[in-house]
DNA sequence: CGCGATCTGTATAACGTTATAAAGCGATCG
DNA sequence: CGATCGCTTTATAACGTTATACAGATCGCG
C-alpha cells in the first residue's frame, strides 16, 4: 500500500541506503543519483514511515506537555505556544492531562507514556520537589510554572515574588488598604501560592499595611466558580476588603462576578487584580487589571530547553529560567490617577530578568 | 536501556513469541508458562515498544483532532472530551491546528501526518464539501462541526437549524422585533453560519417580522473582537436592535463588552444569546443566554465512530450524528415572565434527534 | 607509477515487535 | 499400534528504517 523506500531504491536503480542518505543527508550523495533519487520520490509521492524510523533511531520526535486541564485558558494559550514552537523544530507536541491529580502527576512524571516520547514539559500543581527528584524515569524533563522549585531539571517560570509585589504596589498606589489574597493553598507540597502569597505578605509590609488572616482564602481549585466562592467569604467578614489580589485571572473574574452579584462596584467599591493576562480580561466587564507572563517566551523556552536536553546538545546543569512579565492595567484597577470608564487596555511598567 | 521482549523470554525461559502472546492475548498460553512470563514482565518492569509495534501492526494507536484554535474555549472544552473518550478506548489523542486556514485544513485532510495517525477528527471552518471529497488520502475520517454537509464521512454535528430557530423564539418571546444577527460569513463556501442564519431568517418570518439586511453582521473570524466591532457597527445604525443574536459565545461575549461602552444595558436596552455555552458565559456580566450543544457527546461520538472505521467493524454507509442541545436561559435574555437580577443558570426545553 | 586518501555507492545487520508455519508431545481413535 | 488430532510452544521471517563496514572508483602526491 504505501510506498517504501525499497519502491524508490529500485525505481531509481538504487541501493536503500543511498535513497536513506538523500532524505536525510547523513551522507554526500552525487549530484547525479540525487536528482534521480529525488524524482523517483517525487513520482510515487514518498513520505518516510515514522515508526519504523523511530524504531531504528531510538526517538519518535514527539513530545509531551502535562497540563492541569485544558478549560483554563492559562493553560490552553501556553499549549498554543508550545505547539507552535515544537511544530517549528520538527517535533510533534502531544497534550496530556493531569485534571490537578496527584496520582496522575506522579504517573506522567514516572514515565507513563515514556515509550512514545522523547521528552517532557511538564506543568505540575500538586507534586513537590522530592517527588520529582526521585523519579526513576530516564526520559528529559523540563518544569513549567509555579509548583517546583530547586529541583534537578530545567525550569521555566516567571519571577512569582516581584510580580505578586508588583501587583500590590498597584493597588496600594490607587490607596486601598485592606487587600485581600484568593488563591491560597494550605497543602504542604505548594509552592506556588506561597510565593505569590510570600509576594502579597512582603508588599503589605513594605507599604506598613498590616497582615489580617482573614484576607488570606483558600481555594479548592483555580476556577471562576473558586473565585466566586473565595469573594463571597470575603464579603461575609465584619469588615470586607477595598481591593482582592487573586491567584490567576480566573479567581479574579470569579471574585469580580461575586462583588457584582453583592451589588458591589468594580473598582470604585473593590478594586481586582489577577495573573496570567487572558483574553477574556480584555472584554469582561469590568476589563481585567492583571500580570502578564510572556506565555509565548514561556512556551518556546520550555520547548527549546527540552530539546537541548533530548538532542543532547551542552546545556549545562539544570537552571532556572525567568521569561519577563508585566502589568496591564485595565478597568478593574486602573491607573492611579483615578480614570472613570470605558478606554481600551493600556499598559505599563514592564520588568523582566534572565 | 529499555527492557524488551527478548529480556522476559531470557528471563522466563521462554520463547519472544510465547511473551508477545502472553501481552496480547492472541493465542492461548499454558497456565504455567503465563504466570512464570508474567513474573518477569513485572520484576523486570517491561512496557512494550510502540514504534516496533506499530511498525509491525500498521497501525500507531494515534488518532489526531484538528481544530481551528485552541483559544476559543468551546474547542479546548470539545478537545477534552475527545481527549478522555479516546484515553478509555486506549487510543492517545493528537491536538491539531488549523489557524483557521483554508491551505492548513487542506494539508490536514490530505493525510499530513497520516504516517504517523490511524484516523482524523477535522473541525473545519473552510472547507467545502468538494474539498474533502476530492482528497486522496486513505486515512479515515470523521466531520466534527458545521462547515461541511453531506459529505462522504460520518458527520457530528447538532441540529443548527433547529437550534437557531429555537434561539430566536426566545427572543421574540420576550417581545423583542429588531432581532440582529452576527457573525455571518459570505464566503461561498460556508455552510456554518449559512445554517444559522437560515434559522436566523425562518424564525423572523416565522414569527411575521421582516427580515432587515443591515441587522446581518459580518465578521472576519469567530473571536470576542469580532463580536465587539460587529456590535459596534449595529450601533451605528439609525434606529439599533434589540436584541442580537451571536454566531457563538465568543462574538456574543464580545457584543455585550461593546454594548456596555455604548452605555446599553444588557438585557433592559438589548438583549444577547449566544451558542456555546462555554464556562465564561456563566460568570459574565450578564451571565450569558445561549444554546448549549452537549460537547461531551460530540467528542464521545466522533471517536467512537472515528474509531469503528478503524478498528473496521461494520458501520454502514457515511451518516450524520445529532447530538442533542438545550437553551440556557441566564441573564443576558431572561425568561419571559421578567425576571430581574442575579440567580444562577436555569435551563429550559431540551430538544434532541439521532 | 604506485600507494594512500577521498568520494560514492552497496550489502547487510540491526531496532522490537507480531504473524506464520512448523514442531513437539501427549492423547485419542480407527 | 500407527495415524491423527489438539494443544502449546518455538523458530523464523517480515515490517521500513538507518548505521556500519566495506567495495570500487577517482584523485593527489611523492
Amino acid at each position: 500500500m504505501a510506498v517504501s523506500l525499497k519502491d524508490i531504491a529500485r525505481r531509481a536503480g538504487v541501493s536503500q541506503a543511498t535513497v536513506s542518505n538523500v532524505v536525510n543527508g547523513y551522507r554526500p550523495v552525487g549530484e547525479a543519483t540525487r536528482s534521480r533519487v529525488q524524482q523517483a520520490i517525487d513520482e510515487l509521492g514518498y513520505t518516510p514511515n515514522l515508526s519504523a524510523r523511530h524504531l531504528r533511531r531510538g526517538r519518535t520526535g514527539i513530545i509531551a506537555l502535562a497540563i492541569p486541564e485544558l478549560n483554563n485558558p492559562y493553560f490552553a494559550e501556553l499549549a498554543d505556544a508550545a505547539i507552535r514552537a515544537a511544530t517549528e523544530r520538527g517535533y510533534t507536541l502531544l497534550l496530556d492531562y493531569t485534571d490537578g491529580d496527584r496520582d496522575k502527576e506522579l504517573l506522567v512524571a514516572d514515565g507513563f507514556r515514556a515509550q512514545i516520547i522523547d521528552g517532557l514539559i511538564l506543568s505540575a500543581v500538586h507534586l513537590s520537589r522530592d517527588d520529582v527528584a526521585s523519579r526513576t524515569s530516564q526520559t528529559p524533563m523540563v518544569l513549567v510554572g509555579e509548583a517546583i522549585y530547586h529541583a534537578p531539571y530545567d525550569h521555566v517560570v516567571i519571577d512569582n515574588l516581584a510580580a505578586s509585589r508588583e501587583a500590590m504596589r498597584h493597588l496600594i498606589a490607587l490607596g486601598r488598604r485592606r487587600i485581600a489574597f484568593i488563591g491560597a493553598h494550605i497543602e504542604a507540597d505548594r509552592a506556588p501560592s506561597l510565593l505569590r502569597l510570600r509576594g502579597y505578605a512582603e508588599a503589605l509590609e513594605a507599604a506598613g499595611l498590616p497582615f489580617d488572616p482573614d484576607l488570606t482564602v483558600t481555594t479548592e481549585g483555580f476556577g471562576r466558580g473558586d473565585g466566586a466562592a473565595g469573594m463571597r467569604a470575603l464579603l461575609a467578614l465584619p469588615e470586607p476588603p477595598d481591593a482582592v489580589f487573586a491567584f490567576n485571572d480566573l479567581i479574579a473574574l470569579g471574585a469580580i462576578r461575586a462583588l457584582h452579584e453583592h451589588g458591589l462596584r468594580v473598582p470604585e467599591d473593590v478594586c481586582v487584580i489577577g495573573i496570567d493576562d487572558v483574553e477574556e480580561g480584555r472584554f469582561s466587564i469590568p476589563t481585567l487589571t492583571t500580570i502578564s507572563p510572556d506565555k509565548e517566551m514561556i512556551g518556546r523556552l520550555a520547548v527549546e530547553k527540552l530539546l537541548d536536553r533530548i538532542e543532547g546538545r551542552p546545556a549545562g546543569p539544570p537552571a532556572e529560567f525567568q521569561p519577563p512579565f508585566r502589568l496591564v492595567v485595565r478597568e478593574s484597577a486602573p491607573a492611579a490617577q483615578a480614570q472613570s470608564s470605558s478606554s481600551s487596555s493600556s499598559s505599563s511598567d514592564s520588568s523582566s530578568s534572565s
